[in-house]
DNA sequence: AGATTTCTGTATCGATCGATGCGGAACTCG
DNA sequence: CGAGTTCCGCATCGATCGATACAGAAATCT
């Protein structure tokens, strides 16, 4: 027998919050933070908006935990990409990762960090902010594992950290939109591999 | 002396609606259809309610016109850059075009075409596929051109142009999201420079 | 058991959304 | 001039926005 873990006191929650918090992942994901309503996220969490507020907080909370989501689920191609052994590996990793899943079948077209508020109204400013800083947070940490393949001689001596990094970012950016528009995935992927046939930049 | 024309009868518009409508595009192209309201609009354009409605039907028709003057003015760079001689300077000036155009100081930074609704709610599903359809129409035309490219043989017999008109509209598309980053326009310029550098791709 | 704490469902808040009704003002006609 | 037509300012519409108040339900504590 097992004995009974003295859980909290009072009245347990009645879902699952991880669960809850994926399926508002999704609502942002596809319709963006103020094309998502809270009527439309609580019926997709399957709970009231009191317990909504009671568990995130708020709406703008809410997406901030989402976007955690996002960075640790979908979008964690980024972290494995920047493992690669060689820069080209990493550059490779980011653009074939940002291609799938940006137009995985059954999930939303394009990237969370991208369409959740590219721009908005006065209330979204926020989160506005906070995806711009999302993204350049991404380039930033691209151009660092791109300078230290400088120091390590994977990449010559010449060669600029800083803006491969940014083609890299713009180019995955760019698949995002055009996954949104919807492009299919094998016409991107095989302009990805283009992109980087002539890897790293004449 | 001069006959003195027999306007329409009633009486006459208060504003002028190029302008009101101008103003109206820049409050789209900062705030995205959804976050711009009416109010927002409508003070921008300094006209009432009544008289937007009375001129331009309703906001999406107003967002629609807009988006008509986006194309002819801040956009109308694409067109001019299509008719450039060569498929190299055409896609140069693409670029060119969309850094200039998205890092305008005093003006948002970003594509209208872009940010105008990427994701949206059920009510503005509209605009959304209107925005699609307007970056695929301009993917289009650049891999037509290209194609003529081809066929006068200013680029090589073995060049795809769907795939390099994906190549140039994608980094554009990705140029219009790090300016909204807040990205600048030198740094951008330097990164379109070298992604051309290896026309027409390896 | 009773007391205490926490969660949930309903009902609703004030604010803002896009969109209109209405009466008076401003113009061209005859 | 008066009649006819159009435009504009004000007030307001129903719907929806994000956010809460309140009371009852469900758990752990002593």
């Amino acid at each position: 027998m097992r004995t009974k873990q003295s859980g909290p006191i009072g009245r347990p929650r009645g879902f699952d919050p991880g669960e809850a918090l994926e399926r508002a992942m999704l609502v942002f994901w596809e319709h963006g933070y103020e094309g998502a309503s809270l009527a439309r996220l609580t019926d997709a969490m399957g709970i009231s908006t009191t317990s909504m507020y009671a568990a995130f907080g708020n709406k703008e909370e809410l997406f901030r935990k989402a976007l955690e989501r996002y960075t640790e689920g979908p979008s964690a191609y980024l972290a494995r990409a920047l493992e690669q052994p060689t820069a080209l590996g990493v550059a490779t990793a980011i653009l074939a990762g940002t291609v799938r899943t940006t137009t995985r079948p059954a999930h939303p077209h394009g990237c969370l960090g991208v369409q959740g508020a590219l721009a908005a109204s006065d209330s979204g400013r926020g989160v506005r902010d906070l995806l711009a800083a999302w993204r350049n947070d991404g380039c930033s940490r691209v151009r660092e594992r791109f300078q230290r393949a400088v120091d390590d001689g994977d990449l010559p001596p010449d060669a600029d950290p800083g803006l491969l990094a940014r083609y890299v970012t713009t180019l995955a950016f760019g698949i995002t939109v055009q996954a949104a528009s919807g492009v299919g995935r094998d016409e991107l992927q095989e302009m990805a591999d283009a992109a980087l046939r002539n890897w790293p930049l004449p």
